[in-house]
DNA sequence: ACGGTTCTTGCTGCGGCGCAACATCAAAAT
DNA sequence: ATTTTGATGTTGCGCCGCAGCAAGAACCGT
């Protein structure tokens, strides 16, 4: 039963290489149609974080880029900025850290961020309804929303079970 | 006319001192119930959140608390740690800041931030209806929530009339 | 093919953020 | 009064994030 929690919280056994090359695979092409360059750097960067599944620090990164020489902080700021910027990496706040997008959004659509305390693992929930009633709150505040963030913490499914 | 816009982002003219007083006076009330002790660099620190009502770095507060010397940064960050505890003072992930609350709220509630990216002002709108929704795509996750932070970025009533 | 434009990366440096570990001091409890 | 608890001070450190400038690589028109 390939239920919809394993969906939101990649299955600790998944096909973890698959999803990597399907997700760098989608990277190229949607670079490819806005004619932006996913250079070595950035493929890299792409790539340790979606090797983690897991949320990284700047840092982290830096120390998995497999290349021969670590690069400067601000070549790894550099790269998550691009991939940021379309739409292949979220940042978690609360977190000061960085995963990979699975997913693909509505550009303006609301991300919720369920984010395991215990395995710090970050699953991507469908916002859904909830995007409505925010809206609704925002103009009841004559408020201009721009991209809502939702960072939720609690425990996940597979964390639950033990 | 007294909107509702004007209680999530107060006005540039409200009455200010009467806001401050009456939010003091609940916190020491509320510590009191609780068996807490609203110290002097608690209040200090209170109350250098409160006259700014825009978020605030923990360095600026620092900056800002009147004493005779500077406290040391982590001082501060404890004082923040214990009014953030005791639902007093909130943070505000995206911008590593914290403003008081002038609220209050159901303990579990998900509060709403709606933070001006012009003026950099932080209103607390009404979760409301999103609860459900969010709870609604955590329980589909299989994911227990604990606390939800919502962070909206945008632009404030106040700002978009100019 | 060439030179100019644009984009990307490297390098240096810096300041804010956040806390661990330990010592000290004040308040509360017995 | 002594113990116990809690709050603050001190030192130190590592991560986070980027500005400003220089060098190199890719693209474009001629």
């Amino acid at each position: 039963m390939t239920s919809k929690a394993q969906t939101v919280f990649p299955a600790p056994d998944h096909d973890h290489g698959s999803c990597t090359s399907s997700a760098l695979t989608h990277a190229e092409q949607l670079c490819a149609a806005r004619g932006q360059r996913l250079t070595q750097m950035r493929r890299q960067v792409l790539e340790a974080l979606l090797a983690s599944h897991k949320p990284l620090g700047a840092y982290e990164v830096m120390d998995r880029l497999g290349s021969k020489r670590r690069p400067a902080p601000i070549s790894v700021y550099r790269a998550l900025d691009f991939l940021r910027e379309n739409g292949l990496v979220h940042r978690i706040e609360c977190r000061n850290s960085f995963v990979a997008c699975v997913h693909s959004h509505a550009s303006n659509d609301p991300i919720v961020f369920l984010i395991c305390e215990q395995c710090g693992a970050v699953g991507e929930a469908p916002g859904g309804a909830a995007t409505d009633s925010l809206k609704t709150s925002c103009r009841a505040a004559g408020f201009t929303p721009k991209s809502p963030v939702i960072e939720i913490t609690g425990i996940c499914s597979h964390c639950r079970q033990h």
